[in-house]
DNA sequence: CTAATTGCTGAGGTAACCTCACTATGAGGC
DNA sequence: GCCTCATAGTGAGGTTACCTCAGCAATTAG
């Protein structure tokens, strides 16, 4: 066990197990970001942009904006999404027809085509190879907590 | 329920959760991150920079490559948080007396002080905050989990 | 028909990393 | 003692994934 210097025992022992958790937790957050990474090479895309990529195909064309929402990230930042993304042919810009000022974000053929090879070829990138080692109940379980933890 | 447009359900569904895994994961990190961030605001400092000076509360003074070590990030990276550990006067560096490449990274009364700020005022800070919502089963649940997941 | 709002983007910034190349020092072989 | 190789730290420069702020172009509200 390690040594706190200062303050009494009680008060180190519960800053070193939230520590750990803490500690835990990016431990595993970096694995997951290395893991997809490595998985996501061949296709020259970040796990940033996949994430875009899966919003579109699962809800379809939508404004920049609404893009946003859906990533939790400022309307900025979506811009910078679809740029590198529009930049790899795997989505196209499109002016929305009802409002002028609006931009749609559509997945082009390439980008459906990516999307399924990814999926074919490591089997749900991150989560399947990093979570794969849980048990199904484990995997339960920690669904279960982190949504608590969402809140 | 969300839709998929192309593929079997069976590998869309596997898809979809293992994308709600790996998304439930990364918005309580980010969480975590902004969470720790406002808690530490007031004294001028990351949750990277905490890191690394509990790591020194923890283990003592030591070179920069054995922080570095600890923190599981690459050498250079060190210097990068000693220097900004430094310009704030959290941190002393001191040549080694024994190899004259090396040098050490010592707490000083300041960044002791401040540690000690931080937990009290704080309680744990990020962790405490964020992991505090749950119950002790489920920290203990989640911390075995994530445990096994960073093997 | 002005005034406020909304949608996007240019400019510039941040944290927390990274690699590569370089210098100074130390350690082992002969 | 000398030569080579490894190790410790750091300058330079890069990356990802964000951010804010300012500004322009449309739209909507009063």
């Amino acid at each position: 066990m390690t040594q706190e210097r200062e303050a009494g025992p009680e008060a180190a022992a519960r800053d070193a197990a939230d520590e750990s958790l803490a500690d835990a937790f990016w431990s595993v957050a970096r694995r997951l970001r290395e893991t997809s990474q490595e998985t996501l090479a061949p296709w020259d895309i970040t796990p940033a942009h996949l994430r875009a990529l899966r919003v579109l195909r699962r809800h379809g064309t939508m404004r920049l904006s609404e893009l946003s929402d859906y990533l939790h990230i400022a309307p900025r930042s979506a811009t910078e999404v679809v740029d590198a993304l529009e930049s790899r042919g795997l989505v196209r810009r499109r002016p929305d027809p009802g409002d002028r000022r609006a931009t749609l974000a559509e997945l082009t053929e390439p980008g459906a085509e990516v999307l399924a090879a990814i999926r074919t070829a490591a089997r749900g990138t991150e989560a399947e190879r990093v979570f794969g080692s849980l048990s199904p109940a484990d995997r339960a379980e920690l669904a279960r907590i982190l949504g608590q933890l969402r809140g």
